[in-house]
DNA sequence: AACCAATGCAAAACCGGTTTTGCATTGGTA
DNA sequence: TACCAATGCAAAACCGGTTTTGCATTGGTT
């Protein structure tokens, strides 16, 4: 049933029904006693106006566009339901796509979105898409970068103190007396790796111990990647590991366990994962606050969109060292 | 840049310009000079329609409409990635929404993605939903309902064998020569969970064992739970347990693992979890095999799409029995 | 030469809403 | 009682497309 037919039914015009059933009965001067009766009519009907017909003439869609790596992944599938839930509250539906890291597909995941009229934008950028961002920027469109900034980009910002708890990881693992310690890292230019990776360096550095970096492309996955890690751990004589990413430390735990003539490792890795709490070490880790993190990311793009000259944010949420097991 | 001012800069009227985009030129009976020149000016300025205006005109939104229990769930993450993917490959884009098995929230839901007008919904429907899913089925929006069949509703369903991978896993027990089993399952009206517990108890009856079942209600999590798997594990002398979903499993694991006074238990769980093949011991299950639920399911609701009478499919993808440690 | 069909495109109607403008009435003031 | 503002609503314009209809012109028959 469309705005027409129930005007025609109650003999009115659509103007007046649109006004009424968006509460601007007063500022259309409708009288109270036709405001009523429209009311009743549409309520009786239950009658709900076409979403699409109302975006198009309002340029709103209450539709946010989120853009993640990997939406099975054990950090953004959480992130998205705590997002999906705080944009709820607001009366926002979520548009989501998964990049896999492709810069190619990340660009066209962003036109469709724009396409499709969201009302601002939450993603975490694949590299090379300097440009496809900063085209977004000069939109306007309320956007919020996290996980990976980029630096080059003036934009609103949410992630987490990469550099310092990568610190706080290595110098906790030298705090427990571990001499020697390896980093097994995604082979990335991604800004939160290589903070990550900075980190590692300098307190490896300061420590006067020697550094030991494994760099695993980013799709090298399953046994590929296994086998990299065996052979890193076979040719060098670390007594700890630090991992920049938690399904790395999930890798090597495998390999740990299928090929029982490696030592006993030292091991704290960047983010948490339900494995850690079971494994035999637990393994202790750098948290993200996840929860957090999307409730800043929702409120940051509901100030953006409510207020579009907000200037933007840059918000730094600390990350937490879990003791567990695996560093004692 | 829109399709009028197009048409004013070329001076020609907008429904040449819009049949020559759309490929309609020659049913639109458009000479070839004229349909060039217009074809190079717009990908001259990299034109894109406006896909509201478009979808509110064609009534195709190229939008499907992902309903599922939580987005970020070992099953559910990974079954959305998959049906991001292949969705893709046909142009359709996802629009998603987590339900965390609440009925009211559920019909929220659906309510919003109507009026959105997607092309076709995709859902795990929770309990209480039969009306309003029969509602749904009413309007012929092309829909395929997996994991969780309503046995009462006619319309595509994509799911695995429940009830006869139950019987195998329980069976297999036996088999590893346990004597008595207990099941943990959700208190829970589900058909999927009904089934596997049905399974459970024809086999443990027809072995001449006896039943021993605890049913965990679905909103009792983190230390209830496990407060709950640990009495029950104290006050029974089984020899073996039975799981009808991994996230069970993971709690009983994290139960045992607090607290070592438990014996060791023969373990089978439905569904598969990265942690299983990791832990001490490893965890035996009934895998779904997820990508080719994914794939059926977008096969089928493509097939109802592109043809609205197309006979209902009911199509059941049998589990899997990985074997591991926690059987031997 | 008159007629008819085919051609090439413009114009208009439509999708379902929102918002601005405009036109009668009414009522109050000078 | 003439004038002006306020009232109450309808009409129209708009959002940006698609699709049907309609109107000249051209070209080919008889």
């Amino acid at each position: 049933m469309s705005i027409k037919e129930i005007a025609a039914k109650l003999n009115v015009s659509k103007s007046t029904v649109s006004l009424v059933i968006n509460g601007k009965a007063e500022q259309g001067r409708i009288s109270e006693a036709l405001a009523k009766r429209i009311m009743d009519y549409v309520d009786s009907i239950g009658y709900k106006p076409n979403a699409l017909a109302k975006s198009l003439a309002t340029g709103k869609s209450r539709t946010i566009g989120l853009i993640v790596e990997n939406i099975g992944d054990s950090f953004f599938g959480p992130i998205a339901l705590y997002i999906e839930e705080y944009l709820r509250k607001y009366n926002y539906h979520v548009l989501y796509s998964s990049t896999l890291n492709d810069e190619k597909l990340a660009n066209t995941i962003l036109d469709t979105m724009l396409d499709k009229y969201v009302d601002g934008i939450i993603m975490a950028p694949t590299l090379g898409q300097e440009e496809q961002v900063q085209k977004l920027i000069d939109t306007k469109l309320p956007l919020v970068v996290f996980d990976r900034r980029i630096p080059s980009l003036e934009t609103n910002y949410i992630g987490t103190d990469n550099y310092s708890a990568s610190k706080r990881a290595v110098q906790y693992l030298f705090e427990c007396g571990y001499k020697s310690i390896g980093m097994i890292t995604i082979d990335s230019k991604q800004v939160q790796m290589l903070d990550r990776l900075r980190g590692y360096r300098e307190v490896v550095d300061s420590n006067n111990s020697t550094e030991d970096i494994l760099q695993i492309p980013y799709n090298l996955v399953g046994d590929s990647r296994k086998a990299m890690i065996d052979s890193f751990l076979s040719e060098n004589s670390f007594d700890a590991l630090y991992f920049s990413t938690n399904y790395l430390c999930v890798s090597a735990l495998k390999v740990l366990k299928a090929n029982k003539k490696h030592k006993h490792y030292g091991m704290i890795t960047f983010d948490d994962h339900e494995i850690f709490e079971l494994n035999l070490p637990t393994i202790s880790c750098m948290r993200q606050p996840i929860e957090e993190i999307a409730k800043q990311i929702v409120v940051t793009l509901l100030g953006q969109i409510n207020d579009h000259k907000k200037p933007f944010d840059d918000i730094i949420i600390p990350s937490e060292l879990i003791i567990r097991e695996s560093t004692q």
